[in-house]
DNA sequence: GCAATAGTGTCTTTAAGACACTATCAT
DNA sequence: ATGATAGTGTCTTAAAGACACTATTGC
């Protein structure tokens, strides 16, 4: 074992032509019946000043993880920590950065609009796009493609979990989860569905309370501590 | 612009301190009824001589993404390209790994026995290990974690995809595939809900032969060329 | 009372589970 | 002919789709 020792000691990882390595994260928020992502402004070269995804490198002094490296730079430039954050995919090649051959791991991330607010209103160098205008934008590297990426898994998680509920604030009704799960998937879903789900999930609990929304009071649900997140065996809108 | 030019110039990817990026592969297989992963003994420190996962760095000069350094690495230690390679998902931290902080991007593989076979046989230094005896290797790293979790996204898609077939050889029969499935879960399967989900997928065709299994003659199927792979919209065994 | 939203009841539909039945082959 | 495996028919079951119905609230 100690022809191991030796060899760590001398071990120089600057030798090896390194890819350039960044974690990005695709931050999913629902906003004016609108389902969002945001983007920040690139502070620093490549690509100053273009809109990109909130990411940035691993700090390997600070971070046990990617996983960090994401919350940390959600952090940094949105002032959030997401209640739903997942791994994506890593994308990587040698053409999609100028600086050279790089791979990011992309995550994605769900939040209420009310939980992050204030801090994004407040700066310019960050803002919530709706999906649906992402086109109009010239966005960094191949965010773009990352973006449709995370915005197709959470399509297809939305149609076996309750995954709508982490865009929602702490306390909501059952129609806001069924409007929310609408607009992320961008059509109708039968109501009487998703509150079978809902009860059967055994994910949540009611506040006791009930909120006027317009018409007949609503019940108040928040979800159980320690439950754990409830995956179910078929698909909404079976195709 | 020609500020972006300027910083590209003087851009040192060796400057920032970057954490080791490697990339390694659960290969799949099925053969005398039991599930196999492949097992690679390190030829180089750390952890010589330990079996660990196929895989290595990725080169730069040659690899066009990190799928292309999956594939250049099996094809190294195994002499083979599988039938079905998916991205898994990244696993990194400061402990995994001696040398330092760490990340290593996890695919999953499927082939048949008999496309590696021959191969892999003739070497020492590469064998097959049955997921059931795994617990009983001292494997490198964290790779029995990482082919954990692997096993765990293979049983999930195999209840909502017909993903065993990708350890089959070219041509096959419905009860191979029948038996693949019932041993990737590792438990029985109702027979006819396979082929109605086999009739279903729209994946495959007759070869128009037939061939002796012991008693009546099974019809061969394959897969069809430019099909692609059926999602199922509920899972079997639904839990 | 009326309009609007909250919440329930229940019939239909889809695809899986269960399992028995028939077909074909080697011996 | 018999036993074994291939392949089919069909009833049951679970959960979603469809949609109508009742309940509660503000005005």
């Amino acid at each position: 074992m100690s022809s191991e020792v030796e060899y760590l000691k001398n071990y120089d990882a600057a030798r090896y032509t390194a890819p350039l390595v960044t974690v990005d994260s695709v931050l999913f928020t629902l906003h004016h019946q609108t389902l969002c992502v945001l983007l920040v402004k690139r502070a620093n070269q490549p690509q100053r000043d273009r809109w990109g995804l909130p990411g940035g490198f691993i700090d390997v002094t600070r971070d046990a993880s990617t996983r960090e490296t994401a919350l940390r730079k959600l952090t940094e430039k949105a002032g959030v920590s997401p209640s739903w954050l997942e791994q994506l995919d890593t994308f990587s090649g040698p053409q999609r950065d100028p600086r050279g051959w790089s791979l990011t791991v992309a995550w994605y991330a769900l939040i209420a609009w009310a939980d992050c607010a204030p801090h994004i209103e407040s700066v310019s160098d960050a803002q919530w796009i709706p999906v649906s205008e992402l086109t109009n934008i010239e966005t960094a590297f191949d965010h773009h493609a990352i973006v449709q990426a995370a915005l197709h898994r959470l399509r297809q998680k939305t149609m076996y979990s309750l995954i709508p509920v982490f865009c929602l604030p702490e306390t909501f009704t059952q129609s806001q989860l069924h409007d929310a799960t609408e607009i992320i998937l961008g059509q109708p879903i039968q109501r009487k569905s998703l509150i079978r789900r809902f009860e059967a999930s055994g994910m949540f609990e009611e506040t006791g309370e009930s909120i006027a929304t317009g018409a007949r009071k609503a019940r108040l649900w928040r979800r159980k501590a320690d439950v754990d997140f409830h995956l179910f065996s078929r698909n909404l809108l079976a195709n």
